[in-house]
DNA sequence: AGCCCTAAGCTTTTT
DNA sequence: GCTTAGGGCT
């Protein structure tokens, strides 16, 4: 099947070298001196430092079209990998730009995952693996393990199987096979970390399944014991180039080293001050230590920054200047003036999320002395996603169009899932966990009970779950209602299955009637919950992306590995995301809320880490500062919300990190005149770098005090607004069927009330869920 | 088999 | 404080 396409890239070069050699190099005009360089040096081993904001895909891409361009390969020899297929989408789509024309053939450009699998699925029975291998994603990993885990008499409570998936995800992560886990480890999991990790790998084969890890994990062997294979690829990419360098684990590392072993001809792109993926495997180690695998590598600084003005600039090195064991680059800028960074401490989270709405209002006409933003110029970059929701709230209520970036993605939502798990089953019927997914769903009167005897009756006899459910019946060990919703669903894999072979049906159709006469969107179209009908939207949008491929096969492919989540929405929307998203983006203005000491630095991150876990966070700290290009506002609060109880905040330390002549100290207007927030103020606008001052004013005995005092009910700042909303609902509690206004959605109709939150029926917007206080009834609007 | 209640947990995230 | 998963109950 397809593996076998993929390879005709090998074969058909679609670009004539000679054709391109005859050109000029008209972008090479285009790059600066250190960019220049680090193009032209084509041969042997590279290391591009780039920091922040250098130009470093630009750098890449005219890498790439130089190669070309000098005939030293045709596109198909060049190995070109990064770790997001949006950056893959990016730059074969600015290399196409540069060459003038639509390139048909970089088919190794691409991420190391989908790289991975084009080659695994060619390989595949080395180790042990049909060519038509699926890959599980992080749920059917989870459960797999868990079966295994209760199979074997653990209490899973005590010992989680999601504990057991870190403990084997890190492992593969340094390309360690089961054989090969160190005694050092052995302790993992309440010592039978290993035991299980080689009964998930058999498990897996069994199945004709790899997980992520195993797609570099299962390459790296095969290259470590297959000498043939290793040559014939190193044959093939004459040259290889990297992306974020910084961000690959060691399995990655194993594989780049391996393919570029003969030739050298590596070119490897990164910054180690945003190296931000530590706790997922990343490891530093394989920039810094570069020149020592490659001895007499060329290393080439990228460092004259376009993005940022001075103080920013100045700001975000001040800061990362704080780490150990850099490789060292000060990024520099031709940009004249710019505001400084501005810092601002406030009460608690809901006054930072409201005072940051507030300034971001007063921005789009012009403020403090900048110029007008446009509401997609500014972006909320925070630490961890839960500090979004007072933003969302905040904007909410305010009006205020945003947009979150990240979140579930498209292909991990339950219907999704679902719907893809009846595809899997009906293309390949031996796919136990999709079998297992979708055979009580929609509800078919199989309980535990009749599942438990549906996987007694496959593993006593040796068969899938599918021949074990289909034996079940025939025996009759199964009865009444469940029995003959099995046979009916058994009865429809088959029809389908015998469908996917036959070219009169057209692909998405199948797809389509899969779900409708499985029930399955049936099962959606009778849910009253709010979410029903944009679960059907979803499962629609789904089939619409299967017109794309070939057949549900390719569909199936491709989904787990590159379906995301690009939010087409466009217009006008200021950008909440986390830190981690944001790498790679800029933004004319951003906000960088909760530098507090246990957010931000996170709590969670110095314990684990320590010294290392401080270092991450610092160079979180510098992505964060160098998104911005204008205006760069960093907040903390001194009281929020942790876990459901109050607790007093310090500013973290990067706050007094900052160098002091890059920072300008705001204070919100017309607050803190007196009372509880001028002790936190004070602290903050007179004694910005002296952490003793601070500390006695969070830890005298009045703040003490008011730290009892608050635990019983939070102080709220007084302000229009929020009297306003508090005085309207102390007159009206909500009943279902009120007539309500809602500042954003309009009005409306209530249909349910869950706690404090109510579900409206608008008459524009649609069925929402929404917070009561935001809701006021109709009659009581006051104009 | 389905509903309700309690308990635990809880960054960051790609593939 | 909020969500979610699993156990226990009906």
């Amino acid at each position: 099947m397809s593996s076998f396409d993929e390879m005709d890239a090998f074969e058909g070069a679609s670009l004539s070298s000679r054709a391109m050699a005859a050109r000029g190099t008209p972008y090479l005009d285009d790059l600066n001196p250190a960019q220049r360089d680090a193009v032209e040096a084509l041969d042997g081993p590279v290391l591009m430092l780039a920091g922040a904001g250098t130009g470093k895909t630009k750098a890449l891409t005219s890498r790439i079209v130089h190669l070309l361009n000098t005939g030293r390969a045709r596109p198909n020899e060049i190995l070109s990998v990064t770790f997001t297929n949006k950056a893959a989408r990016e730059m074969k789509s600015r290399v196409g730009r540069l060459l003038g024309q639509q390139i048909e053939g970089m088919p190794w450009l691409g991420t190391f995952h989908s790289i991975c699998v084009k080659l695994l699925r060619r390989h595949a029975e080395l180790v042990g693996l049909k060519s038509n291998f699926t890959i599980l994603d992080t749920d059917d990993q989870l459960r797999l393990l868990k079966q295994l885990v209760r199979a074997a008499g653990i209490d899973d409570k005590r010992w989680p199987a999601r504990q057991l998936a870190g403990v084997i995800d890190q492992w593969k992560n340094r390309a360690w096979t089961p054989d090969a886990v160190p005694v050092a480890e052995a302790g993992a999991y309440n010592d039978r970390g290993v035991e299980f990790y080689a009964q998930y790998q058999a498990r897996l084969k069994e199945l004709n399944a790899v997980d992520f890890g195993d797609l570099l994990l299962h390459m790296v062997t095969i290259f470590q014991t297959h000498d043939d294979v290793l040559e014939q690829y190193r044959r093939w990419f004459r040259y290889i180039l990297v992306d974020e360098y910084q961000d690959t684990n060691v399995a990655q590392y194993m594989w780049l080293r391996l393919l570029a072993g003969g030739h050298r001809n590596i070119c490897c792109v990164g910054d180690d001050d945003q190296s931000i993926y530590g706790w997922r495997g990343a490891e530093v180690g394989n920039i810094l230590r570069f020149e020592k695998d490659f001895p007499g590598a060329k290393v080439v600084r990228l460092e004259q920054n376009y993005r940022s003005t001075p103080h920013i600039l100045a700001a975000a090195s001040g800061v990362i200047r704080g780490n150990q064991g850099r490789l060292g680059k000060e990024l520099w800028t031709d940009a004249q003036d710019g505001h400084k960074v501005r810092l601002i401490g406030h009460w608690d989270g809901e006054e930072e999320a409201r005072w940051i709405g507030e300034e971001i209002e007063a921005m789009q006409g012009g403020t403090r002395g900048m110029r007008p933003f446009g509401l997609d110029e500014i972006a909320i970059l925070v630490r961890a996603s839960h500090q979004m929701r007072a933003f969302e709230d905040r904007f909410l209520t305010i009006g205020l169009p945003y947009r979150v970036i990240g979140g579930p993605r498209f292909y991990e939502r339950m219907e999704i899932r679902d719907a893809m798990a009846y595809f899997r089953v009906v293309v390949s019927p031996a796919d136990d966990l999709a079998f297992e997914r979708i055979v009580n769903t929609p509800k078919r009167g199989l309980g535990d009970k009749a599942i438990q005897t549906i996987q007694r009756c496959a593993r006593d006899n040796g068969l899938t779950l599918v021949e074990g459910a289909r034996l079940a019946v025939e025996d009759k060990l199964l009865s009444g209602k469940g029995a003959a919703q099995l046979a009916f669903l058994l009865e429809n894999l088959t029809r389908w299955g015998r469908m996917t072979g036959d070219a009169d049906v057209d692909h998405t159709e199948l797809a389509g009637m899969i779900l409708d006469e499985s029930g399955y969107t049936e099962m959606w179209q009778n849910d009253k919950t709010p979410e029903a009908p944009g679960r059907l939207e979803n499962l629609k949008e789904l089939v619409n992306h299967l017109e794309e491929f070939e057949n549900l096969q390719g569909f199936l492919e491709h989904v787990s590995l590159v379906m995301d989540n690009e939010s087409d929405e466009s217009g006008q929307k200021v950008s909440i995301m986390t830190l981690h998203a944001a790498k790679g983006l800029e933004f004319p203005a951003v906000f960088l809320p909760g530098w507090e000491d246990g957010l931000f630095p996170s709590q969670r991150s110095m314990d684990e880490s320590g010294l290392k876990g401080v270092e991450e966070e610092r160079r979180l700290a510098y992505v964060g500062i160098t998104r911005a290009e204008e205006c760069c506002t960093i907040s903390f609060v001194s009281n929020r919300r942790v876990f459901g109880q109050w607790q007093s905040q310090m500013p973290g330390r990067f706050v007094d990190e900052l160098p002091e002549e890059h920072v300008e100290v705001l204070t919100p207007p017309g607050l803190y005149g007196g009372g509880f927030g001028a002790a936190g103020m004070g602290a903050v606008g007179s004694d910005l770098h002296d952490r003793a001052a601070e500390a006695n004013v969070y830890n005298s005995p009045g703040w003490r005090r008011l730290q009892a005092r608050r635990d019983q009910r939070p102080i709220s700042q007084p302000s229009e607004t929020r009297n306003t909303v508090i005085d309207l609902q102390a007159v009206s509690a909500h009943t279902v069927g009120e007539r309500v206004f809602h500042q954003k959605f309009g009005y409306g109709r209530i249909e349910a009330i869950e706690g404090d939150k109510l579900e409206i029926a608008f008459e524009k917007a649609g069925v929402k869920k929404v917070v009561a206080k935001y809701v006021m009834a109709a009659d009581d609007i006051p104009f």
